[in-house]
DNA sequence: CTAATTTCTGAACATGCATTCAGAAATCAG
DNA sequence: CTGATTTCTGAATGCATGTTCAGAAATTAG
């Protein structure tokens, strides 16, 4: 008899089954972020795999569903990479700055995982109702940046604006990085952060008051 | 005896040729624009406009002619609508001030038309090789940009900062704007220019002089 | 070793899509 | 009015894809 579809409560994935789950996940990434979403069918990614798509499908409740979880595997493994060294900044301006770098970093880190993610997201959306990725999974991102610029606006180091259009802008400066990556893998991405946290830092920093700038 | 595939060069398109064109060309923008560019379907827009989907390949040589002209008919009225306001500015702060301005205006005005083909680059971004529209399209956008940036560097109104990536970080900034716009049309664009303004004046301008800044 | 269970295969199926095309309908020319 | 041309139809075609499934192969349990 067919053993019906895992789901996360069942007592013991084996451990052939988390291999399997993994590898066919890495390869999702992999295809889509080489061929695009569009492009990435289950035949290519169980190619990809050295497997037959039926696999794919004992193992994931369907497409959309590994999808998805590609989406959780992608932003679990970057907030957890960027989160830890933005908590530990002091003030507004470093936790600016700090998540703005470390955000560069993760995608010169991971290059391929980034730009599958971007391909889906931007997929998603251009595609009407049918979202793949559950908002719940890529929201932390604007909120970790939302509460960062209401800390500077409430300590006085940032100036008044609005925070929605602020963090808007953040992410999308830095979605927009993975792409121009796959476009120039010569891009240099520290210089780009470097950029990116100068521009944001005086978009968003106070005016220092005139007393203080008085020379002499 | 069937004719052929219509080009440019042909001598006359007759009247009703330009109309269903044009007729066709709108009921695409709208489809793209409400279900998204993967449901937009040649059944979808046939239905739209009242036609079998056979007329579509009439007046087009496929669909992806149709995306691609769709994309001309956008770009092409918004650059109309744009470029001979940024034109007439005397200073690289104020061009830059009413190109964002301008932009805005535009989605404004259009909210369909800039949806439909921010969902169709999209599609084309997370594609792959398939771009739907040609670069020389879109391009001039990002070259009216980069040209207004240089020109305040070189007059010193302008910091110095990489062009490359402050053009990227504005474009991307504006084209975020229509899904938004779609997802709460109560959105206040004027406000959200002003924002937007503001962000980039201050993340372009040259420091101003110390002396220049003395009180008395 | 044998039987049960897990894991995997590959063909079959259903669906949705762009495109083709033979010919109908409408329009136009003379 | 009549024949030629333009415009349109809707069924047929071919293709790609996600999904199902009966059973084979491999692994594990006893």
């Amino acid at each position: 008899m067919h053993s019906e579809i895992r789901s996360a409560n069942q007592p013991k994935p084996s451990f052939i089954e988390t291999a399997r789950r993994a590898q066919i996940i890495d390869c999702a990434v992999e295809v889509i972020a080489e061929l695009g979403f569009a492009q990435a069918s289950l035949a290519q990614i169980a190619k990809r795999a050295g497997v037959s798509t039926g696999v794919i499908l004992y193992y994931f409740a369907g497409k959309d569903d590994l999808i998805r979880e590609v989406g959780v595997h992608v932003f679990t493994t970057g907030r957890s990479s960027i989160e830890p060294l933005v908590q530990q900044q002091l003030d507004a301006r470093s936790a600016l700055r700090t998540f703005i770098e470390a955000s560069v970093a993760y995608i010169a880190a991971n290059p391929k995982k980034v730009l599958a993610i971007m391909n889906i997201l931007r997929a998603g959306r251009s595609d009407g109702g049918t979202l793949k990725i559950d908002p719940t999974v890529y929201q932390p991102r604007q909120i970790g940046f939302r509460n960062i610029l209401e800390w500077g606006q409430r300590d006085g180091e940032f100036r008044t604006f609005s925070v929605a259009v602020m963090v808007e802008t953040i992410v999308e400066a830095l979605d927009a990085i993975p792409s121009q990556l796959a476009a120039d893998p010569s891009l240099d991405l520290d210089a780009y952060a470097k950029e990116l946290v100068e521009l944001f830092d005086r978009a968003t920093r106070a005016d220092t008051p005139v007393q203080e700038l008085r020379v002499r």
